[in-house]
DNA sequence: AATAAAAATTAGCCTTACCTAATTTTTATT
DNA sequence: AATAAAAATTAGGTAAGGCTAATTTTTATT
């Protein structure tokens, strides 16, 4: 049996592992999960004999066949719920993901299949992050960013790459959602600001993070 | 804030508070949940400094006011996923009991109240045991049961005094369900054994301990 | 009332999953 | 290569929530 907390480190190290190239350090795991680095290694030594990941000092820290099995559904479970969350009660963006977080834990062999099939098998959660299939496939994600686009161009907001709520509000301030469509009128080589049009309304000014919060369309 | 055990010991007062007239001792809650007498008196002392239960060696442990909203809120919670779990995403009867068992402690202000109200505020749960509202009043809840019929009489399936998956599989077996009529055709004296009909089919007989853990209307 | 049985309680131990502090190893910088 | 800094690891500790075994208290039975 998996653990809750053995559930949380392997959906964190699947989340570290999204940007390839980037070794899994016992370090980045206790950042990502504000735990203490000896705290992980307790826990790099439980995953290792459960055999769930491989542990190499030059290689850091890599998921077996298994361990990316269970992430997989852990994160399915976690983008499922949360499309049930907004959809079937109402939640707003910035609330689900939380709840979610205590959800995706409920273990049964059938639930996220059941709630897939339910859901009538959304592709993207609320956030536009994919929804990993039954299967494991998974859909394509977004990798453009709004600060990726050339001045002038236009595009369509297809995920958030940060999820906390003080971000999804302003987004909600701003209007913007998933599908809304964006002008990048001008960027401002001083700062990296950007300055856009939101569906077309008028003009107004967001920071280069911010842009590169945003995940894209073109 | 309240823990995963804690709930559990206050859901599992609640339930043996039920039985009124009953003292609720801690070895009555040690059998109730599996552990040992030595773990709950631990408990009772820790629900006890945090004002959820009273503890009187005559009178055994009652809930105080807040801990009957606590449990009865876990209640309200369990019932409105088990319909969730039945009625959405098309579980069987015997299956939901343990899904609810995790859900029940999903911890979030409005959740009760959103699945309440996208369940279309159900007042039993497919067990046909009451859901607690929002306010925390309780619709009826049935006490009669089939060895209570007289011979000839007929009556209602209303709920069922038993939710394990064995009672349930067996219903599901003999074809009864909530709603299903049933006529009582003879009670043998010997051994309180019932002889039935079930929605005018024909005979059958079932035991006295069957007759008592299935609640019936008139 | 004496005694046996049952229930409650205490004492001490275990595991999980964290922690801090100290130490060792690795990586970077001069 | 020497050294400073950062990262990893070890050692030992804590709280929660279980456990067993031993003891005390309560309840029942003779």
């Amino acid at each position: 049996m998996i653990t809750l907390s053995e559930e949380n480190y392997l959906k964190c190290i699947y989340r570290l592992g999204q940007d390839k190239g980037q070794k899994i350090t016992p370090t980045a795991i206790a950042d990502s999960l504000g735990n203490n680095p000896a705290s992980v290694v307790d826990m790099i030594r439980k995953l290792t004999e459960k055999q769930l990941i491989i542990y190499d000092k030059k290689k850091g820290v890599e998921l077996t066949a298994q361990g990316q099995k269970d992430a997989t559904l852990i994160v399915r479970k976690h983008r499922l719920w949360e499309v049930f969350l907004l959809e079937k009660l109402g939640y707003h963006w910035d609330e689900i993901h939380d709840i979610a977080e205590e959800l995706e834990h409920i273990k049964d062999d059938s639930l996220a299949d059941r709630l897939d099939k339910f859901l009538g098998f959304p592709e993207y959660d609320p956030h536009g992050d994919p929804i990993p299939k039954a299967n494991g496939k998974m859909p394509k994600r977004y990798s453009t960013t709004l600060a990726d686009v050339k001045a002038g161009g236009f595009c369509r907001v297809a995920a958030v790459k940060d999820t906390t709520s003080s971000f999804l509000q302003y987004l909600q301030k701003l209007d913007i959602s998933i599908g809304t469509k964006i002008q990048l009128i001008e960027k401002i080589s001083f700062d990296g600001s950007l300055v856009i049009s939101i569906n077309g309304a008028e003009h107004k000014t967001v920071s280069q993070k911010f842009g590169e919060s945003l995940l894209i369309d073109i």
